[in-house]
DNA sequence: AGATTGACCAGAT
DNA sequence: TATCTGGCCAATC
């Protein structure tokens, strides 16, 4: 697969998370095809040009932190429903986002 | 062209 | 449970 395809379907992923909820960059990875590129996810997101209006705030790590240096991305998605932990981290449990939910 | 870093992840200690 | 290490790919120095 061409990164430049991985890449589509990335942004194509964020683009389709819904208010008030969030994804790893693990699963972005994986749904994408690619579970050892998390940090191409990562990369991608920064790089994202503002034009495609990706929801980037909804994309956290693992372990449901934020992005390092970006402390607005926290009110973001308190102000989009997501309720955030004492220690700034989002409720992966209540806000991961699950495409195959309905399975 | 080689080395370092980065919005990461998983395993090991 | 917390911290460290190795590995992954791409971009920058």
């Amino acid at each position: 697969m061409d990164r430049i395809q991985f890449y589509e379907i990335i942004y194509s992923i964020v683009k389709e998370i819904p208010v008030g909820y969030v994804m790893t960059y693990g699963q972005i990875a994986y749904l994408a095809g690619e579970p050892q590129y998390a940090r191409m996810v990562g990369w991608a997101m920064f790089h994202a040009p503002k034009e495609w209006y990706l929801p980037c705030h909804r994309v956290v790590n693992s372990q449901g932190r934020l992005v390092p240096g970006w402390q607005e991305q926290k009110a973001l998605l308190e102000k989009e429903g997501v309720t955030l932990k004492a220690n700034g981290c989002v409720n992966m449990k209540l806000h991961q986002w699950q495409p195959a939910d309905h399975e």
